[in-house]
DNA sequence: CAGTGAGCGAGCTTCCGCTTGACTT
């Protein structure tokens, strides 16, 4: 065994360095945090100063034992995870747990992994620095309270289940604050004049020119008492103004960044791109991919100059050093890059390679030289109008970085000036074929997707590197956040168009407000979080982080105690815990939005026991309210008085059919109609409020020529086996388990025998009957059903195969005891 | 697969940050 045990966070790290050290070195890793609070109740000692109930993990106690034996083996352990607040409190773990002695253990730190990095950390150790753990004891304890005292609430005055968090919370707001904005916008209509003109360039020859209005006008009056100016008069250009412009690269990537750029190019949810980036960082493709820092080490600089120059040349490079502007950055790595410059590809799936080129071209162009543009603008004068038209086009005079990279906005270009214009003289006369004012809308505040929640977290400092991603997921699975798409809606607009002489004026259609994997509140996460925001102000405000983060600060420069910092938190916290649970009321989003005409009952509309519903009537009467399940578009913050009263209008009866009523209503599944017990599903296309009596027998006989053609053929005695058709092709079907067909096998050259060897062929077919609960993070909590029930299965397992899993969790075997 | 909108119980749920793993629909 070597004589130096270190210690790393990540195993992939682990075994680069111990390439680095040579053979008196073993390197192993703890895999992050070894030790947390205790997972069961708050893990605080409230009456013994905030003491922290620390317990090894349990997925952690394979990896603590292990490192325990190779500690015993070594004479020297080199604690080197990473240098952030949380770096260190893993140290301090480690030495706690593993029950190091100061003698023989040394703290060392690196921010990058190269060689040198290593040796010069190993020749500068140090000690633990405590106070940088008390921040880091103080971060967590506080997590914990906020967490574990707020979630609690919301399960008595809300709904079972719920959670509530320092950075959820706030990224849940953010969100239904947005919603807000957008269902309080009203577009402003303006006037947008533009025009082509005929001329000639500086040579005589004809040309064409495309030019704006700097001006744009409030109402039509304006607009068409312009045009009517323009019918006289005569444009000449006025002046030609040419400027330099300079683009610079953006940094390189860090984890944020990352997930942007790769939602917006590749399509890439946020998760997705970290699950492909950890595989390009395990087959050492890529430097760690959670990272805060724009950073690159000088390794990669000299790498990146040596590999533009042969490349593109000498003068496509430009070294810099980026500085981080993100709140809060702790910077332990560097920036994303791959690992060697020199290969421009790699092998893998083809998202790898397309993330990997991302991050190579980001990084390459990070160090190249600024775009040379020349923009030019000419002005063009009108006869006794004082506004001008201008024409603006750019011109790339050196693409530097462009030649391989261009960072993408998430708005849409507005104006295009890409173009080169033609050179033109001074005084110049031009001859208008069109000019045409076009009535343009203001635009709606856009919706967050996933990459730019992120980054508006990061712009407040809230969260960090390693749990953008988990964060996304938490609001979704809460159900407090949807993604989702909203279909465009038609608007008409003005267009007023000078030509020859004559101005017309149309009314033109378009497509509007279409988007696309968009975050939406809940009705849900709306009352969650007006609650939130009523009762506990503070912790919902956007820099609440900010303001604990200061205090960390004064905690890891040694100046106030951790304990002291929580005490004064705790003391203002816990009382209106208390008291909001006593004293509010129970939150269900109620609203008021008129009276029934029929029955003259109040109409309203809040979160029931199975979500949001419309309410005729209220439980006081003596008569019962009438109830409808608002649909799965609408919400209880945007619906109108009318759309709710239409709810009631379903079920509709739609005529006879067979002698038997057919009715339309809107069930779990969308719209449908019943006729003689069975269900029709409505294609999206039908509205359920129009649907004929005509169209609903079209659809039944479909659905019904469909079912004719389902049996191919039945196998064996009383049909033991049915060859299908279903949705993905033939299959068949046996004790109402499913069974393959392998590819290319003709369905109705199956024999009775033929299938029972392929049932024998796929036994675990048969294991699938039940649903099992699913674990991991993807796991979605299921609305429909009470989460006590969708849980049995999985504790039934968990139990059963806890004695021969030393992993199994304490709470699996707390079942068992029962 | 397509009602529901509530009843005493009994007991569960939950946070944020570090890091990967294992197993089929």
């Amino acid at each position: 065994m070597p004589k130096n045990l270190v210690i790393v966070e990540s195993p992939a790290k682990a075994k680069t360095i111990e390439k680095f050290l040579g053979s008196d070195y073993h390197v192993m890793s703890s895999f992050g945090h070894i030790r947390d609070l205790a997972e069961k109740g708050i893990g605080i000692d409230f009456e013994n100063n905030y003491q922290p109930q620390y317990a090894v993990s349990t997925d952690k106690k394979k990896t603590v034992a292990e490192l325990k034996k190779a500690c015993k083996e070594s004479e020297v352990v080199w604690l080197a995870s990473d240098e952030d607040r949380e770096g260190e409190a893993i140290a301090w773990h480690l030495y706690e747990e593993l029950k190091l002695k100061p003698e023989n253990t040394r703290r060392i730190v690196f921010h990058e992994i190269t060689k040198e990095a290593i040796l010069h950390a190993i020749e500068n150790p140090r000690t633990i620095d405590i106070n940088l753990v008390d921040a880091q004891q103080a971060r967590r304890v506080l997590d914990r309270i906020v967490g574990f005292e707020l979630s609690p609430i919301l399960w008595r005055k809300i709904r079972p289940s719920l959670s509530a968090g320092r950075v959820q919370s706030v990224a849940v707001r953010l969100i239904v604050e947005r919603e807000r904005e957008i269902n309080q916008f009203t577009a402003e209509a303006t006037y947008r004049v533009n025009a082509i003109f005929d001329s000639v360039d500086v040579a005589g020859k004809a040309i064409e020119l495309k030019a704006e209005l700097q001006q744009r006008f409030a109402t039509k009056a304006e607009a068409m008492a312009f045009l009517e100016k323009c019918k006289d008069a005569q444009f000449s250009v006025d002046s030609i103004v040419t400027k330099p412009a300079k683009k610079s690269p953006a940094p390189p990537f860090t984890t944020s960044t990352l997930q942007q750029e790769a939602a917006r190019k590749l399509g890439f949810s946020v998760s997705q791109t970290m699950q492909v980036a950890q595989r390009l960082y395990e087959a050492g493709k890529i430097t760690y991919m959670r990272t805060d820092s724009v950073n690159l080490s000088d390794l990669a600089l000299g790498t990146s100059k040596a590999e533009i120059i042969s490349m593109a040349g000498q003068k496509y490079v430009h070294i810099r050093k980026f500085t981080t502007k993100s709140k809060g950055a702790q910077e332990a790595h560097e920036a994303i890059r791959p690992s060697y410059m020199n290969a421009h590809t790699v092998e893998g799936t083809s998202q790898e390679k397309r993330l990997y080129e991302l991050i190579w071209k980001r990084t390459i162009a990070s160090q190249m030289a600024d775009a040379e543009l020349e923009k030019t603008s000419i002005y063009i004068s009108i006869s006794g109008v004082k506004h001008q038209f201008v024409a603006s086009g750019e011109v790339i005079v050196f693409d530097g970085f462009l030649k391989v990279y261009l960072e993408s906005t998430d708005d849409e270009p507005d104006t295009e000036n890409d173009s080169l214009l033609p050179k033109m003289h001074q005084g110049e006369k031009l001859l208008p074929i069109e000019i045409i004012a076009q009535e343009r809308f203001s635009q709606k505040p856009p919706r967050y997707a996933e990459a730019s929640l992120v980054r508006k977290l990061e712009e407040l400092g809230i969260g960090r590197p390693s749990t953008y991603a988990p964060t996304i997921s938490t609001i979704q699975n809460r159900l407090y956040v949807e993604k989702g798409d909203r279909e465009a809606s038609k608007r008409d607009y003005n267009v007023l168009k000078l030509k020859a002489g004559k101005i017309t004026d149309k009314i033109k259609a378009e497509n509007t407000g279409a988007e696309k994997s968009k975050l939406f509140p809940t009705d849900i996460g709306t009352v969650v979080t007006d609650f939130l925001t009523e009762y506990f102000p503070d912790v919902l405000s956007y820099n609440f982080t900010a303001d604990v983060e200061k205090e960390f600060d004064n905690i890891a420069d040694g100046d106030i105690k951790w304990t002291e910092s929580i005490d004064k938190f705790y003391k203002k916290f816990h009382p209106i815990v208390e008291d909001t649970m006593k004293n509010s009321e129970r939150q269900v989003g109620e609203r008021i939005l008129g009276v029934d005409p029929k029955s003259g009952r109040q109409l309203s509309v809040k979160i029931g026991k199975y979500g949001p519903l419309a309410q005729i009537g209220t439980v006081e009467e003596e008569e019962k309210p009438v109830f409808a399940s608002l649909r799965r578009d609408q919400s209880i913050e945007s619906i109108t008085y009318e759309q709710a009263l239409d709810l009631f209008k379903l079920p509709r009866q739609v005529g006879e059919f067979e002698e038997k009523v057919m009715t339309v209503a809107i069930g779990r599944f969308g719209p449908y109609i019943r006729h003689d017990g069975a269900f029709y599903s409505l294609p999206k296309t039908d509205d359920p409020m129009e649907v004929s009596t005509e169209r609903a027998i079209e659809i039944i006989e479909e659905k019904r020529e469909v079912e004719k053609n389902r049996i191919i053929q039945t196998l064996g005695a009383e049909n033991e086996i049915q060859v299908l058709n279903g949705r993905f092709g033939p299959y068949f079907t046996r004790d109402k388990v499913n069974y393959k067909i392998p590819k290319g096998t003709d369905p109705l050259s199956l024999t009775l025998e033929a299938c029972l060897d392929l049932i024998a062929a796929q036994p675990e077919a048969a294991n699938k009957k039940k649903p099992f609960g699913r674990k991991g993070a993807a796991a979605k909590p299921e609305k429909e059903k009470a989460p006590a029930k969708a849980k049995t299965p999985a504790k039934a397992k968990a139990k059963s195969t806890a004695k021969a899993k030393t992993t199994a969790k304490p709470k699996a075997k707390a079942a068992a005891k029962k």
